[in-house]
RNA sequence: GGUCCCGUAGUUCAAUUGGAUAGAACGUCAGAUUCCGGUUCUGAAGGUUGGGGGUUCGAGUCCCUUCGGGAUCACCA
């Protein structure tokens, strides 16, 4: 690696000049800022104190002792204590030689220690994906394409909240008002079907409360009161009792849900390695939280309930079993983490949840701890902010949910319109044609959405995000496209053989030096998507990237360059690049169009 | 009220984890190109990084404080 060698030598050159140790991680080196001139700079500002001089003088020094100890740096200047050095052609040469047809460049290839479990989508199965899911699942399969490129053996898991009150309030109105509706005979997709009885619940148990409230009630009184809401709660207490009836309608209601988050799923492009049901893991939740009052560690209140003591670390107190006996949330969280402790042994265990849940996971760590599982220290809880909408925040309570399934067809459509107008498909079958709106549709929400910080919060503008122009996935798939269509052409009209370039001459020219240069990130982005574990961060690389293309594209001719051999080189350059962005854009689980 | 997160151009997002003159995109205005694919590219305008202190060679980034927005503190998940 040349930044080893550069920094080695600096701290060399500060042993040297000014009789000091210096500690190689102290040395900062960065890639040279695109408005100086250079490849990479050290900042000379921490040196000064050995130095003694200024930091013009300081940086002239080292600069001076470098190019003459590094044969590969051509040469440096110095502004205000910034040492830029540049490297010599050569140096691009070789890589740009070495790596341009390495498909796996950029990657890590062996998997070295224990896996990373990650955790991802866990939907309840009482009503169908909307938006905020959509980021979820997104990050998630994306992370796990970014750790298996840092070299990671990764376990994508999703747990299916499959019991608890919600479902039972979805499986009480559709025995009361369903009259045996099925998605076969309604032809309304699974998760929908449920979604509507679960809808269906809430408003007639609001009307009721409402009553309840107006006959003199508390509103709160009200809500614990409603002879709907008891009767769902009764229907808990018998599922958890294994009640036959019960257990046989809850899973053919399931059953449902799970085929329509199937095809959710399969066109989101999402995937799973193993799926795990919150109904198998609530059971050994329970056996740990009896285990954590047999020891002590928890306590029973008189009415039976069971409750850990956070008070200690500055929280409250925490409910883990009811009083009659079912349990909540968390306490099938703590089961869950601990089969796949016994499954895994993971290095990491990533949770893909909303930022709304950081007390929860604070929790569930804390009493895993004190039930003495040390490996509680290696969950890891990857929060990410709300999806807004331009027209306001997205209120479930109001009905106002993005659909997922509507949110592709949306996407799916407007790609389909944009193509019709703009697009170059003759000769696309009509097969052909659907793959390419549903890859630049999903393109587009793919990208906008993964682009951002996850931690943060954010406007997804569906509009904008399908813009051909701008940050955006089709313009960077326009892009590709457009490489791909030179390649073509460079076949058919001049015979290119794509094994070619081996010991021509060729030269470069400014702007192939800066694209070169952004190419030779890649690595180190992947690097630190992993360690950060942000997508974004590669999101804006590829952008970086292709921006940096679209300039060269258009002040350079490829094709019609009158000198063959520096046509071969644009030729290799721009096909080198179009394998980086589907790369990374692969990362991001967006495929690119040969055409569109 | 306690705890946590977030405040960056009109808007949506960046900023190499403490480094240079805080950058892109959209929108606006002016221009070049109209040739390998819709165009693409260049330039302009737009900022007291919510405000105020502090730490040091250096702060959007770290600390304190204050203001604003959000989340959470459920026998919901």
């Amino acid at each position: 690696m040349i930044e080893s060698t550069i920094v080695e030598n600096t701290a060399k050159a500060i042993n040297e000049l000014y009789d000091a140790e210096v500690k190689i991680q102290d040395i900062g080196l960065q890639k040279t800022r695109k408005e100086f001139n250079g490849d990479f700079t050290i900042v000379v500002f921490p040196f000064i104190r050995y130095s003694k001089k200024t930091p013009q003088k300081t940086a002239e020094e080292i600069g001076d002792f470098i190019v003459s100890h590094d044969e590969i740096v051509e040469k440096y200047n110095v502004i205000k204590g910034f040492l830029n050095l540049t490297l010599k052609d050569k140096f691009w040469k070789k890589f740009f030689l070495d790596n341009k047809n390495n498909s796996a460049f950029g990657f890590t290839k062996h998997f070295d220690g224990k896996p990373y479990v990650i955790e991802y989508s866990s939907p309840n199965t009482n009503k169908p994906l909307h938006l905020g899911h959509i980021r979820n699942n997104l990050l998630g399969f994306s992370l796990a394409q970014v750790l298996t490129a840092n070299g990671k053996k990764v376990e994508k898991v999703n747990l299916l909240n499959d019991r608890g009150i919600h479902i039972c309030k979805s499986m009480l109105a559709w025995e009361m008002w369903g009259n045996n509706e099925t998605p076969d005979s309604t032809g309304i997709k699974g998760d929908h079907l449920i979604g509507k009885y679960y809808v269906m619940f809430e408003k007639r148990n609001n009307e009721v409360v409402n009553k309840l409230v107006q006959r003199g009630l508390a509103q709160e009184e009200a809500e614990k009161e409603s002879p709907l809401l008891l009767e769902a709660q009764r229907l808990l207490k018998k599922w958890e009792n294994k009640d036959a009836k019960i257990v046989s309608l809850w899973k053919k209601m399931n059953a449902w849900a799970y085929e329509g988050f199937s095809d959710t799923y399969d066109r989101l492009g999402v995937s799973f390695d193993k799926f795990y049901h919150e109904s198998d893991t609530y059971l050994i939740g329970k056996k740990l939280v009896q285990e954590g009052l047999e020891q002590g560690i928890l306590f029973e209140k008189e009415d039976g309930s069971i409750w850990a003591d956070l008070s200690n670390e500055g929280l409250d107190e925490k409910l883990l079993l009811r009083a009659d006996g079912t349990s909540v949330y968390i306490t099938q969280d703590l089961g869950t983490a601990q089969l796949r402790h016994d499954e895994y042994d993971p290095e990491q265990l990533i949770y893909v949840v909303g930022n709304e849940q950081i007390y929860h996971f604070e929790v569930l760590k804390i009493i895993l701890k004190k039930l003495g599982r040390t490996w509680a220290g290696n969950i890891y809880h990857l929060s990410y902010g709300m999806v807004d909408l331009p027209e306001g925040r997205m209120k479930s309570r109001e009905g106002k949910v993005v659909d997922a399934d509507d949110l592709m067809d949306e996407m799916y459509n407007t790609a389909m319109a944009m193509t019709m107008e703009l697009g170059k498909i003759d000769g696309f079958s009509g097969q052909e044609a659907e793959k390419l709106y549903r890859i630049v549709g999903l393109g587009a929400l793919k990208y906008f959405i993964l682009k951002v910080d996850p931690q943060k919060n954010m406007l997804f503008n569906p509009e904008e995000s399908i813009d051909f122009n701008g940050n955006t996935g089709p313009f960077i798939q326009y892009t590709y496209a457009r490489i791909q269509s030179v390649l073509r052409k460079a076949v058919e009209e001049f015979s290119y053989n794509p094994a070619g370039l081996i010991n021509i001459d060729f030269s470069f020219i400014q702007k192939e030096r800066d694209i070169l240069r952004i190419i030779y990130e890649y690595p180190a982005i992947v690097q630190q998507a992993g360690e950060t574990l942000s997508p974004a961060l590669v999101a804006n690389y590829v952008y970086d990237l292709v921006k940096e293309y679209n300039q060269f594209y258009h002040d350079f001719s490829i094709l019609r360059e009158e000198d063959h051999n520096t046509s071969i080189f644009r030729i290799e350059l721009s096909v080198f690049t179009g394998m980086v962005i589907k790369s990374a854009m692969g990362l991001l689980g967006i495929e690119m169009p040969e055409r569109m």
